[in-house]
DNA sequence: GCTACAATCTGTAGAGACTACAGGATCAAG
DNA sequence: CTTGATCCTGTAGTCTCTACAGATTGTAGC
């Protein structure tokens, strides 16, 4: 008795695989393109074929440019992944990353202030001069940073 | 005596607005392409002349980029800040972009803590089985969205 | 098996938000 | 007043997708 399953999963194509992750059809094809997904069996008439492995895969790039990755940092973690590179190279990208992570978290939760302010005082009174641009445009404390 | 300052800050240049707020020389000049940016004073020889509240406003549209804001929520954020619009607008576009915010917040959130643990395993022994990826292509509980 | 219509194929073009370059004018330090 | 940095304008390129066009394939119903 063979220890597959009797229904793997049935291999999706592309558009089943793009609505089943919830991106953009033409999105799945140009992450092929550039060499993010690898390029996938295809049937009979080249129709691509796609198997868990590659929806996992195609949700973790999503999920990564969702949480403001680059395309180039994902491929650096997917190379990770794939066993390219050492225990080392993980703990260097991995903490690196952290410290990005960690400032976007202060950043944002600086604008949840400002946000959560803002818009209390608005629905309070009728005055037209808002605190948003004050406090939003604060020259930052740290070194520039542009991405 | 006038309550102007002697030095009321020297009129910035472009590459000196740049420089000052960290952002790239061309970018100034799109934004202005655009109308996020007035048109601003220039010089005899018709070179543009920056005084502070254009250094903030530049700096609301940078750190509103930063954060995640298209050009066009920067747009409406600014005709609110600008006086175009009531506090119902204001009221209505804060709470919107905090839900944005708060999400952006817990996804971090999350990822920070994936990568702690990857980075804590990945410091301790050396298998090249890293958990990142099936931590970070778990399929999202929430419907889908696409920005 | 045949028909019809959806889905996929390929290549290319367009959108959004910048960024770089070329050829010339202007500014300011010496 | 010279000279090298900075700025001017316009245009073209980059990055990350997204859309379209025309041809091919897949599949459900007859």
């Amino acid at each position: 008795m063979s220890m597959q399953q009797r229904n793997p999963m049935p291999l999706l194509r592309r558009g089943e695989l793009a609505t089943s992750v919830g991106c953009n059809l033409e999105t799945v094809r140009y992450y092929e393109g550039i060499g993010l997904l690898p390029h996938p069996p295809r049937s009979q008439g080249r129709h691509r074929l796609y198997d868990a492995d590659l929806v996992k895969r195609l949700r973790f790039i999503l999920r990564g440019r969702e949480l403001g990755f680059s395309i180039e940092e994902i491929r650096a973690l997917l190379a990770i992944a794939d066993g390219a590179g050492g225990c080392a190279d993980v703990y260097a990208l991995t903490t690196q990353h952290l410290d990005v992570v960690k400032r976007k978290i202060a950043d944002l939760r600086k604008l949840q202030r400002i946000l959560s302010e803002t818009a209390a005082h608005c629905a309070r009174d009728a005055s037209p001069d808002c605190p948003i641009i004050e406090a939003m445009s604060a020259p930052p404390r740290a070194p520039q940073r542009r991405h």
